[in-house]
DNA sequence: GAAATAATATAGCTAAGGCTATTTTTCAAT
DNA sequence: ATTGAAAAATAGCCTTAGCTATATTATTTC
């Protein structure tokens, strides 16, 4: 078997189509571009839900960093279009960032009960679906749905 | 209900437990801080294995990136002990970098099949299992295992 | 309304991961 | 043995994402 001539994965020994896996590297270089922008506009999003207002301090604790990085990071969402910001006021998020919290929210939201569905426990679910949910494409994520509405069927097919 | 007396996650409106998600947050920092190094390595392994020998270009085309950011992140494995390098002449791999090629090439093949296994079509399964994979724990590992092992067998005595 | 406190902003550093352009080295052919 | 092509190395640039230390600005409190 030469290097060439295989058009899908070949599971035992050898490498899978270089235009395929190119792609595969491009996609998820692609994602990790933005994972960090999702998980602000997410975490603001549910932060201005609970308590009204998104300070930087609250980010910052929430998401493990020092705020200084949380103060940078803000500058991008504001020159990509996400957040409007009113100095030392809080962030307010514009439409375009409502649209992709609310995107973000029900993807992770999604990730999560699947794997808890599958039978992983709801602290390691938490933790790995903060990482594998910008990496679930749409396609994924109607397998996902798919299978918690059939479990969610025969759960009350079974129990009544 | 404050941003305090919730301890697990709340689905609906509120903030999930401030020290469950810095735990997440810092997790999947973590993580991101080495999928590079596993899809490296993984990588090397199968160039070796196919074809004998791993050099810059070939890995260079695989990821679709250039030659020299190639030869930069092998300093880095090779900082990390991962491999060995002999001037103008391939790459090979340490015992470390072996053992780490063999964890990432099972979890990387378990996350693709599982995906398949639940609908995902084979080239978008490729292209998500590329990113998941690094933020799937051991448990969750174990989660998709056992799936993959049931809906084999119900495979099996539904069809003899 | 002045002082203390809290929040934000800024300066300046590091490391990772990308790029292009160029040089150096090795390998293959003649 | 020389040359030409391929591979690798190097130089120099950029962006992102983190940090600490410090300055500035609002907000509370007295
Ligand atoms: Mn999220
Ligand atoms: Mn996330
Ligand atoms: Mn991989
Ligand atoms: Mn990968």
């Amino acid at each position: 078997m030469t290097q060439h001539d295989n058009v899908g994965h070949d599971v035992e020994t050898g490498l899978i189509d270089a235009d395929a896996q190119v792609e595969s590297f491009r996609q998820t270089r692609n994602n990790r571009r933005t994972e960090l922008v999702e998980d602000y506009v997410e975490l603001i999003a549910d932060l201005l839900v609970d308590g009204g207002e998104a300070r930087q301090v609250d980010i910052a604790q929430r998401l493990g960093v020092a705020q200084p990085t949380v103060a940078k990071m803000l500058k991008r969402l504001i020159s990509e279009g996400y957040i409007q910001q009113r100095r030392y006021r809080g962030i307010f998020l514009t439409d375009a960032g409502r649209r992709l919290a609310d995107l973000c929210r029900e993807r992770h939201q999604i990730v999560e009960s699947f794997l808890c569905s599958i039978g992983v426990s709801p602290e390691t679910a938490r933790i790995d679906a903060e990482g594998m949910e910008h990496h679930a494409s749409p396609e994924t994520l109607e397998a996902f749905k798919r299978f918690l509405a059939r479990t969610a069927s025969s759960r009350i097919a079974a129990q009544g």
